[in-house]
DNA sequence: GTCTATAACTTGATAGAC
DNA sequence: GTCTATCAAGTTATAGAC
């Protein structure tokens, strides 16, 4: 994979304007101009606009999983604070990191069938951290339910906060995910 | 508004397919070719492609509010049935009803400003109508939680059942429902 | 690495016949 | 209510100069 400097910049932009506007509604004219530069030149960094839509969520989900082990790796061992960690790295990756990971998570039907599978893996890793920690919560006696199951909800909820939560509001992304986690914990 | 029956069909069909390719892939000639006639024709039913999308918004929206009130209605009044019917209705028009709701909650950001102002009020009586049973959820001490953030969690996790769900395996939506009021109740 | 110019095509929408 | 024919504008992508 190409990595260079000019194309990580290039790609951090669209991913921007990919939340903004929505992959299909973005044309490869109002990326160039985000970028500076002409629409014709953008097809010097990358072979076609679905080769930008990749290289961002490529982003996006490699920055997850990455973000998301660092914050299991860094907090106690005990099955709520591993949860707590991953709501909260979610979130963070959602909100405070760049918006590649919510094109991630929004955009990935959009992705050609070839581009698909190259980074189903990288998305599969992701979700398999999170059975694995929900499995922990679970046997702790801490949650309930299928472990399949509680996956899928606990992601939906964080997922859909892209579209109500207000960043400027009283409440921090960290405030969200411990509610979350609270409200499934079992009293 | 206009509601001849053939416009109903029409705007039926359009749910289907904006579900299927979202709103912004599917082409007006797309739409004409599954309705059986040219586009041209279409503009005969429809000002433009954004009265197409807001037939079909209000109608899903419209839908879901009718069936989740007859829901609650129908069921006893305890908060724990309420909750339940709340949740197996809201999955009923996402799954077993047409795709008008999923379009709702999907492509709402591609209404116009003005579309977006006159449809509101479904909108907003639909998550009064949740936060209502939610309400009698927490006095009844059922769930725990701030009720604006359990409202958000709770229909995050169910809307994003569209991504994954998969209506042909073993389980039903209606199991969905209720392992999903299951995980976050206290015991 | 960026520019200009443009090819090739698709889009939403209209006009007028039937 | 549907058709044909068509328009004007916008789309992705390419070619070759600098």
């Amino acid at each position: 994979m190409n990595e260079s400097p000019r194309r990580k910049e290039l790609t951090r932009l669209a991913a921007q304007l990919f939340v903004q506007e929505g992959f299909d509604r973005t044309t490869v004219r109002m990326l160039a101009q985000e970028m500076g530069i002409k629409s014709g030149s953008l097809f010097h960094h990358f072979k076609d606009k679905q080769e930008i839509l990749a290289a961002v969520i490529e982003e996006g989900t490699h920055n997850a999983l990455v973000i998301a082990r660092r914050s299991i790796e860094q907090c106690p061992a005990e099955p709520e604070a591993r949860l707590r960690a991953m709501a909260r790295a979610h979130l963070e990756t959602l909100f405070a990191d760049r918006n590649a990971h919510v094109v991630a998570l929004f955009e990935w039907r959009r992705l050609d069938p070839a581009a698909s599978a190259h980074l189903s893996h990288l998305r599969d890793a992701y979700e398999a951290l999170w059975v694995e920690v929900i499995d922990g919560a679970l046997q702790a006696g801490l949650i309930h339910g299928d472990r399949f199951l509680v996956s899928r909800f606990i992601l939906g909820a964080l997922n859909w906060t892209v579209r109500w939560y207000d960043p400027n509001g009283s409440r921090t992304p960290d405030d969200l995910a411990d509610e979350l986690v609270g409200m499934i914990m079992a009293r």
